[in-house]
DNA sequence: GCGTCGATGGCA
DNA sequence: GCCATCGACGCG
């Protein structure tokens, strides 16, 4: 079956169901000068206004104004003062929701360390100035190459400890024992065997 | 291998 | 004064 684009249609759902479907897909990113492709192995999805570790908990404000727009649409904002976060709007127009990308697996032999939100982007050289880049246009993209989906290991989100019960919510997705997923180390260092 | 810390800037 | 991060550093 051919590669597909994902459509307007696709980024419209619940942003815990977009979040989950999108370990395993394909993100592009074209600049003058080459493509960028990296399969996706990690996300988390921040459910709107009621989820205190969402942005769109603070409301309607310059920043989150792309996050209550249109779905598949590009969310990225500065954290800490020198990463860039990509998100992907997702749920219906208005409700808030997002998917934050946070680690994926280069791929076209192109060695590069993609585990984890902040340096996922600065390897796609994906900034702020794509903030509200329409994610069904051709310069950043997702296509679904229909690789069968590998096991998902569901956790709470990375570093909002501040979220109250939020906090706990099973809404981290990760392909199970990938390599590529945050928070690992590079290369193990080679384990001496245990005696018994 | 793990905990702690600091860099750094936009935002409300 | 936070903060959806990361890498350096110290420990023993």
């Amino acid at each position: 079956m051919r590669s597909s684009r994902l459509k307007r249609s696709d980024f419209a759902r619940p942003a815990d169901v977009l979040s989950r479907d999108l370990i395993g897909k394909i993100l592009i990113h074209r600049t003058p000068n080459r493509e960028y492709r990296a399969r996706i192995v990690e996300t988390e999805a921040y459910l709107g206004p009621p989820d205190l570790a969402s942005h769109a908990s603070k409301g309607l404000t310059g920043r989150t104004k792309i996050l209550f727009g249109t779905p598949g649409f590009a969310y990225v904002y500065l954290i800490y003062g020198m990463y860039d976060l990509f998100n992907i709007v997702a749920g219906q127009p208005g409700s808030g929701q997002a998917v934050l990308i946070r680690a994926a697996e280069p791929m076209d032999d192109w060695q590069a360390d993609l585990r984890g939100p902040g340096k996922l982007t600065r390897a796609m050289h994906i900034t702020r100035q794509h903030n509200g880049l329409d994610l069904t246009g051709r310069t950043i993209f997702l296509i679904d190459d229909h690789t069968p989906p590998p096991p998902l290991s569901i956790t709470p989100r990375i570093g909002i400890d501040y979220a109250k019960h939020w906090k706990d919510a099973p809404l981290r997705f990760f392909a199970t024992d990938h390599p590529a997923v945050s928070g690992r180390k590079g290369t193990p260092r080679p384990r001496r065997k245990q005696h018994l």
